[in-house]
DNA sequence: GAAAAATCGAGAATTTTTTAACAATATTTT
DNA sequence: AAAATATTGTTAAAAAATTCTCGATTTTTC
């Protein structure tokens, strides 16, 4: 049974890894799996795999393994991708449009209900099923419909101002693409991501490694 | 001076943020700041940041604090941000064209080159002075133009095989949206930015609070 | 069916990361 | 100009994350 300890962020990070290939694996019809093989397939260490997945109780057995689809389903529902999730994008620019196209949603049951946006231009058109409105009608919305996550694809100038918004409105999941950290009480979560960032990253990585092939 | 151990990703993942921050500083004339200013700012404790900082040098005084814009120069030198970078975009599909619109870039001297796509109704079109090229011409485009970075949007079906004809190419630095972890030889560095996983994260902490307020 | 091999789960050991403590130094106050 | 305050850089301590070890259990081999 699931422990009542705090986990760490980092196995939550490597849940999902976890969760894709386990997905793979059983898409070919390969029904057992060792720790030390989803080692060799991740890069992560199999004690690794084996103490993150112990952290919500013993999905294995000893002497064979885990059952591939099994354990996809226990990782499946601690995740919570057992659920349906409505979702809401506000901003449809260009990462919002990206965003409302994204396939890796159909994955597990999320649905983008709608998106906002100010430009006259876009409000009305329509992406995969989901209408682009007007944002001003963002909080009459959310009075009617519950919404489980909402994304942000906004310039960073209004970011801040739309998660307040959001988060009077009973949001208390935000998808943040905007580059900027926002400020929100405790009981919202943020996942950022952060691109620039990202890149950032890559840039430094990528310089150290030309400086290191001289 | 700078000092030759290794040093820890995680250290690394924190640079762009002090550089942001350190921007937004400079741009309202804010010319000195502290280790515990700028922890209440990020919300990283000062001790790290201090720690983090004496990784590269020390770049504050003693009593004083440390010089905005210098702090800001030494950290983008860090991550090289002082260096112009060409791209390209392998996909133009949702996600390839949204970052070719990204303006995140312009924070510092990247530029997009060309962008490439099997698709013939993308290609001749063009976004912000890119072009959207043939992927049949990309080994030869990349054996007459220098590239630093190469961009993967590809379905995730295609990721790896495009990652290869890069490498073979002479891309040593990739930055991977499709949500699939490439096999790639030492001398190339990947940056994944895996939207299902972070997804699939806040997704988890989204359900963890609502059954702690329940 | 006994012996060998494989594998998990759990706790111990190790390594890494973060935080705390404080001497050294600069600025500000009186 | 001396005392008080602020702040870094560095070392030490604490905490967290990862890896190692090994008993228990299952499967496979002979």
């Amino acid at each position: 049974m699931g422990k009542n300890e705090k986990i760490s962020p980092a196995v939550i990070r490597r849940l999902p890894k976890y969760y894709r290939y386990l997905g793979e694996l059983s898409k070919v019809g390969v029904n057992k799996i060792s720790s030390r093989e989803l080692s060799d397939m991740t890069g992560f260490s199999a004690s690794q795999i084996r103490q993150d997945l112990n952290n919500f109780g013993g999905f294995g057995q000893q002497g064979f393994g885990y059952d591939v689809e099994n354990l996809r389903n226990e990782i499946g529902k601690i995740l919570g991708l057992d659920k349906k999730y409505k979702i809401i994008i506000v901003g449809a620019g260009n990462i919002g449009q990206a965003i409302a196209n994204y396939t890796g949603f159909y994955e597990a049951d999320y649905e983008v209900v709608a998106l906002f946006d100010k430009n006259p231009k876009l409000i009305g058109l329509s992406i995969r099923n989901a209408l682009i409105m007007d944002s001003d009608d963002l909080e009459d919305f959310l009075e009617k419909e519950h919404i489980d996550i909402a994304v942000i694809c906004t310039p960073k100038s209004v970011c801040q101002q739309v998660a307040e918004q959001l988060v009077r409105c009973g949001i208390r999941a935000i998808w943040n693409f905007a580059p900027k950290d926002l400020k929100m009480p405790e009981e919202v979560y943020v996942e950022n991501v952060h691109l620039n960032e990202s890149l950032f990253s890559l840039t430094y990585y990528y310089n150290k490694m030309k400086k290191e092939s001289e």
